[in-house]
DNA sequence: GGCCATCCAAATGTTCAGGG
DNA sequence: CCCTGAACATTTGGATGGCC
């Protein structure tokens, strides 16, 4: 047999052997220990949160035992700590390793892993799907985008979790939160159709603990758990390479040629000075104070409420967030009247305080205080100081991203939109002042249907011999 | 008919002032 | 810092006439 003759399939990059490679006797609650070995480094901690405060600790100033939401395990005491966690409910655990003083990103010891959290139930065309369908669908779409499979799949009593564990270890030096974030938007653009979470894509991302459950209580199938689990592993820089390329690409501006003109001019001096000086008195009639600003947002948001319909279950903690802190921007609640408003809205969006607490607004309520008693932050620009509010002030870019705001919902809003959509208004609004829009027959070629050329088409119009 | 320069308005880009 | 609307600046491209 000439085997020469036969075209050979070109081999892919990555493995795609779909068998699932769980233990047969494994326990999801110790998923971790599938990712943290036990190691030599003392200094390597394991973070847990709950959404209850029960970790005792000891208050220093007061020298009582208080509790705690958060504490944390060094890595190598997991096997044996680990199953203390088992059936708990509401029980988060990080992603990545961190020291023993905080699950800050400058506390970062090594990433170990990239993940997505990805909300099914979201997407209407796949909340109905089995766990095994959802599998088989998460594996074909990784083969058709030519990127590595994940080698965890978890559900996570809700949503489904997908981990791409990393061959070795991966200081933040070699793999800052930053370039991590980058890798982690590439893969949220890339599985976008499974609901992937727009928010959870930071270093020090705290994910459900597999073998507890689900608070929410609205789930029948609230256990967390381990449902593939496949053991080929990339480097942090293959899986990198493999995800960079679903990158939102960068906008470049290209330079035109400019037209070679034979007398040698002097380049204009395009920069400062050129532009004259603005009249005050001929300034805009309606410009927009912090507190407009805030108001309007404000308004927004509650416009994509009424545009969803009131259909926002899963980001109402999002809304609860930022309404509180525009409302407060604005002025229209202060730290008297925080938790009253607080809530107010929440049951506005039929939110129940069992499924939430007000300290998860805590940060929030301190920045309503300072903002209230007047502190400000003062910030340094062009050699002039500028003071800012305590509070939130995010560019619409991050809201349309938090809330994924689609161009159609834009389309309703005031002053949450893209610059894509503030232009096609400022173009609008020319032509509805009067401004005749470009619309001629160069484009339509009306010469070549009668078959002449361009030039005595319109030689002959203009004698009067065409229309 | 083909090629080109020119005129003109639309379209788009950039900056300013404003709020604190 | 971040948004807005208008002013100011530059580019684009449609229409057209001159010229060979």
């Amino acid at each position: 047999m000439n085997s020469a003759l036969k075209l050979t399939p070109q081999p892919s990059l990555y493995s795609y052997d779909r068998t699932n490679k769980l233990p047969v006797d494994y326990d999801s609650i110790f998923e971790p220990l599938l990712y943290h070995p036990k190691n030599d480094k003392k200094n390597a901690f394991f973070y847990i949160k709950a959404d209850e405060a029960i970790f005792p600790y000891t208050d220093k100033k007061s020298n009582t035992i208080k509790l705690a939401k958060q504490t944390r395990h060094n890595i190598n005491d997991l096997e044996t700590v680990l199953s203390q966690y088992k059936g708990m409910s509401g029980i988060t655990a990080t992603a990545n390793r961190f020291n023993g003083r905080s699950r800050k990103g400058e506390d970062l010891i090594c990433s170990i892993m990239f993940y997505c959290d990805a909300d099914i139930y979201k997407i209407e065309s796949k909340k109905h799907l089995t766990k095994e369908q959802v599998i088989t669908d998460i594996l074909d779409h990784c083969e058709a985008n030519n990127i590595p499979y994940p080698n965890i799949i978890n559900y996570s009593g809700g949503g489904y979790y997908l981990k791409w564990l990393f061959l070795t270890e991966c200081t933040k030096y070699q793999l800052s939160g930053t370039a991590y974030m980058r890798v982690e938007e590439a893969i949220i653009r890339l599985f976008a159709e499974f609901g992937a979470d727009n928010g959870a894509k930071d270093i020090t991302r705290i994910l459900r603990l597999p073998g507890t459950l689900n608070p929410k209580v609205d789930r029948t199938d609230r256990l967390c758990e381990t449902i593939f689990y496949n053991d080929v592993r990339y480097t942090m820089d293959e899986l990198r390479y493999a995800f960079d390329k679903f990158q939102e690409p960068e906008k470049i501006k290209i330079p035109k040629p400019k037209k070679q003109t034979l007398e040698i001019v002097a380049p204009k001096p395009k920069l400062e000075g050129v532009y004259k000086k603005r009249d005050p008195s001929q300034r805009p009639a309606i410009t927009k104070s912090n507190l407009q600003l805030a108001k309007d947002r404000y308004d927004d948001l509650k416009t994509l409420i009424k545009l969803r319909s009131g259909n926002v279950q899963h980001s109402r903690i999002l809304f609860l967030f930022w309404l509180l802190n525009f409302k407060a921007l604005c002025g229209a609640t202060n730290f008297v009247d925080f938790e009253q408003d607080a809530l107010k809205i929440a049951s506005s969006l039929n939110f129940d305080i069992s499924e939430w607490s007000l300290d998860d607004l805590c940060t929030l309520e301190r920045k309503v205080i300072r903002h209230n008693r007047g502190y400000s932050t003062i910030k340094k620009q062009n050699g002039e100081h500028f003071k800012f509010s305590n509070l939130y002030t995010p560019k619409n870019e991050t809201l349309i991203n938090t809330f994924s705001i689609t161009d159609d919902e834009q389309a309703h809003l005031k002053t949450i939109i893209s610059p894509d959509e503030k232009q096609r208004r400022r173009a609008q609004k020319r032509l509805d002042l009067g401004m005749k829009p470009q619309s001629g027959e160069a484009t339509s070629q009306p010469w070549l249907a009668i078959g002449i050329s361009r030039r005595t088409y319109y030689r002959r119009r203009q004698a009067g011999l065409i229309q």
